[in-house]
DNA sequence: CGGCCCATTGACTAGTGTCAATACCTGTGG
DNA sequence: CCACAGGTATTGACACTAGTCAATGGGCCG
């Protein structure tokens, strides 16, 4: 029985292999997340993967190191920081569970991955999986669907920095992380698994500017702030309008 | 002589068929831009591309319609624009030759794609693209460098933004315009084939702040603007030390 | 219970957006 | 060849927002 191999811990319970999530391109299923990958596929990277841990704070790997695996997101959530200089860094994204991390640029990692909470990955050596991926065209297909899922959300978040004011920007950063939830009970109620100081370094601001937007979005009946991890949205309607708008 | 075929015009010479460039994963070749197709791809794509011309400020798609092909630039230069209520537009992307643009979810087009020169494009339908990708995993692996490299340059894009200052910002994106130019003759000087509006949307900053950020960097010493389409760095040292800083 | 780090708040400054006016380049037509 | 018209680019004056520095408050872990 390939299906389930015994599983010795937790993580085996929904240890298939590897799972990716994207919106495909194609028009089904009204433009939801769905998984991309079948029981055979997970099987087949799940032959070519291992399971690594890390605690939080520490690194999945870092900047400028030779890149040896690419990562899938079991468990946990994770940050890519850029560094820059020794000035504040960059968080260039945030990672959930189906997402893929380890992006590489001339054999070497491009940013720095930070665990933010316990984290639990596949570990996929790039040269098992480019052989895998050359013989398993739809799997292949499937990598690129997830990537060009990234390449829309990197945009996603090009696009959130360009706005001028601090509401707008903690506004479109709210919305990417309540649509990053399954639909499932999404009733306005938000997670906040990172830091002010990842948002603000994710959406290029100070520290310091999103605790004044959050207490203006709570003062104006936009936002309650229940505590530092949760956030609920109360005027959908208004909301909205500091996405759309600036 | 498969290589040089008798070249009718200059567009013919190149014009074997589709073709992409990109940096790939690997560590070979230090981080240069290469062609990632072979003859025989290049060959195998031109089979379901027809070619299509844009003239300039037209548009090559819109975003929201249905997405029925993906392009390949051969001549010309374009923008990827992104609606934004009646405000000012967010220029996600420039596009240049070999570059890929078109990428669609749930079956529509996620921006505009607008000329800002006269431009050639190969047509590759979404459906032949799929099949072939399919058959060919190869190819399918070079599809996915292409957009892994746009990934890239999308986070970079996104880390541009970032920064503070509008010197800061528009000195990365001279270096980004620097380093799109093959590894030739680059002496400092730079094309700009953009206007300052498509810049300032690029970079989420006023059409003025452009201007005034060129005459500073020009009045250090830093910049010679020799006219709208060509800058040049004349002082490297404190160029670069404003893409590192801040 | 105490210490530490993160989050919050306030005062001030610096830099960009905005509005308005002028200068420049391009292509057109006389 | 020159004059003109349109749009783009530049420049200036002012308002406004976020950064910075500094201090206080609050939660979490030992």
């Amino acid at each position: 029985m390939p299906r389930r191999n015994s599983g010795q811990q937790p993580s085996a319970r929904r240890g298939h292999g590897p799972d990716i999530e994207a919106v495909p391109f194609s028009t089904r299923n009204g433009g939801a997340r769905i998984s991309l990958l079948s029981e055979a596929e997970r099987h087949q990277l799940a032959l070519i993967s291992s399971v690594v841990h890390v605690k939080p704070g520490a690194h999945l790997y870092e900047a400028r190191q030779p890149a040896g695996a690419i990562f899938n997101l079991i468990h946990g959530v994770m940050k890519t920081v850029h560094p820059l200089g020794r000035s504040r860094q960059i968080v260039t994204a945030f990672l959930f569970p189906h997402d893929l991390v380890g992006l590489s640029e001339a054999g070497r990692y491009v940013n720095s991955a930070v665990a933010l909470t316990p984290v639990t990955a596949y570990r996929m050596p790039i040269p098992a999986l480019e052989r895998l991926l050359r013989r398993a065209p739809e799997l292949e297909y499937h990598f690129l669907c997830k990537v060009c899922h990234e390449l829309r959300e990197s945009q996603h978040h090009a696009i959130a920095l360009g706005r001028k004011t601090a509401a707008s920007r903690l506004a479109m950063f709210l919305h990417m992380l309540e649509h990053r939830q399954p639909t499932e009970v999404r009733n306005g109620d938000i997670h906040l698994t990172m830091s002010r100081s990842d948002i603000a370094d994710y959406m290029a601001l100070s520290p310091e500017a999103i605790s004044r937007t959050f207490r203006t979005l709570r003062r104006g009946g936009i936002l309650a702030i229940k505590n530092r991890q949760h956030v609920s949205v109360l005027d959908r309607k208004r909301f909205d309008a500091l996405i759309d708008n600036a």
